[in-house]
DNA sequence: TGTCCACTGGAAGGGAGGGCTT
DNA sequence: AAGCCCTCCCTTCCAGTGGACA
């Protein structure tokens, strides 16, 4: 546009600019080198074709299974592992293949795969079964309401329907007996003497090893005839199924030698998680292709693992039950008050204080004690019991999260905002 | 050595909220 | 509409406890 005299409005001006901003943008996108080729592959339901070092997890499996083929109810299963250790993955895997071979055979099967994570009642499994066969018998269990007997009974009517193996497959089996019993197990595994045409067999998924405590005795015979382990992965083997995936997921020549060893390392360190490990690889290279680079770096995956974490963070901050959050800020009122470690009685009256500003009725100090205890699990706070002798026992408190942060995500909160001005002078009335 | 503090954490149960059948 | 049922969140009650102090 030049000095040729012709003078556009402001407005277009910006508009202009705005354009050349816009386009240069684009343009920058779009001659940036292409980094994924497949970035699914990287995802944690991907299941890919071969699963690098566990073989003998596999074989040991399609040996407990292979007698549905023979006509024969396979053993019930128990498998153990901490997470991303390739549980879930090896089982697909290994059910999937059953099911392609046992056509061969013209042995019908069904493999139900429930996570007991989010489906995790005695109710909601029963129910999620008999939906499985919803298609064929036409009944359908609604999320609640039905009498517990009456699914079961329903349950056992659309499994016997015709012969066949079911194999239903319990995916962090833990959750679902810490918060509900083993009834259900009970009567699960004891379903077959009470089917006709039909067998059943479990396959229970748990990463917490002392689990089995919790379960009695029959239960856990029945449960555990046979046991499949799976070991945490080390570095090297993490390494190679990085590689493995790596080599579907970005394009030839866009990963750093150091990236796949560097992401396999840091997630060795956390226990062998090959999910953290792909989540590592992944992250780092979305943040390279944000960035325009042509390739992924250490210095991408370094940024990636203070993303994962602050990500995941911030995500459990701002799902937390509101008087969870109630809680959180009357701690981080402590801390900006230096008074932190602080003991339960101390948190619970400025949590009582803040509740009041808020208008909004307290909760007893037994309940604001779980969610002390809730808040520790998920590692925003620190609780440990200490016993202080003639003045009592109690919880030393802690924060394990920046007082900034917290107050960032509240202040995103059209109920929580009122509190960021609760600042040091507010406080020091407050506390 | 016994006392006693400031809680902890288990147990039981209530009621609101969701949904069902009849 | 009435009568069930299940789950979730919460309260009430209370026995139990580690260790400083007298």
């Amino acid at each position: 546009m030049g000095t040729g005299g012709v003078s556009f409005p402001l407005e277009m001006k910006s508009v202009i600019a705005m354009n050349d901003y816009l386009g240069s943008i684009f343009e920058k996108y779009l001659h940036a080198k292409k980094i994924f080729k497949n970035k699914e592959v990287l995802r944690h339901s991907y299941t890919p074709k071969e699963l690098p070092h566990r073989k003998e997890q596999i074989e040991e499996l399609a040996h407990i299974l292979v007698p549905v083929l023979r006509g024969e109810t396979p053993s019930n299963v128990f498998v153990y592992g901490k997470t991303g250790t390739g549980k879930t993955v090896t089982i697909k895997f290994v059910t999937e293949e059953l099911k392609r071979i046992s056509e061969k055979y013209q042995v019908p099967v069904e493999v139900i795969y429930i996570n007991c994570e989010i489906v995790d009642t005695q109710y909601r499994v029963l129910a999620n079964i008999v939906n499985y066969f919803k298609g064929e018998s036409g009944v359908e269990v609604p999320l609640v309401g039905w009498p517990t007997d009456e699914v079961y009974a329903r349950l056992r009517e659309v499994i016997d329907a015709r012969e066949r193996f079911v194999i239903i497959v319990l995916d962090e089996i833990d959750k679902l007996i810490k918060k509900s019993g083993d009834d259900i197990l009970y009567s699960l595994t004891r379903i077959n003497t009470e089917l006709g045409r039909a067998k059943v067999s479990i396959i229970g998924i748990s990463n917490d090893l002392k689990f089995k405590e919790y379960l009695d005795a029959r239960v856990l015979s029945s449960l555990s005839e046979e046991e499949v382990v799976f070991p945490p992965y080390d570095a090297n083997q993490l390494r190679d199924i990085l590689m493995q995936r790596a080599r579907d997921a970005f394009n030839e020549g866009v990963l750093d030698d150091a990236v796949v060893p560097l992401c396999a390392a840091l997630a060795a360190r956390e226990h062998g998680d090959a999910r953290r490990a792909l989540d590592l690889l992944r992250v780092a290279g979305e943040i390279a292709e944000r960035e325009g680079a042509s390739k992924v770096t250490e210095h991408h995956v370094r940024l990636a693992q203070d993303k994962i974490e602050q990500d995941t963070m911030e995500e459990v901050i701002k799902t937390l039950p509101l008087h969870s959050k109630i809680l959180l800020y009357s701690v981080v009122l402590l801390d900006e008050n230096g008074e932190l470690p602080a003991n339960t009685g101390d948190v619970y009256s400025v949590y009582k204080k803040v509740c009041d500003y808020l208008d909004i009725e307290p909760l007893t100090q037994r309940r604001v004690s779980d969610l002390i205890n809730e808040l520790d699990m998920l590692g925003i706070i620190n609780a440990k019991v200490v016993s202080k002798g003639r003045y009592g026992r109690t919880k030393e408190i802690r924060l394990n999260v920046t007082p900034h942060k917290v107050k960032k995500i509240f202040g995103a909160d059209d109920q929580l905002r009122p509190l960021l001005t609760l600042n040091l002078s507010g406080q020091r009335r407050l506390v």
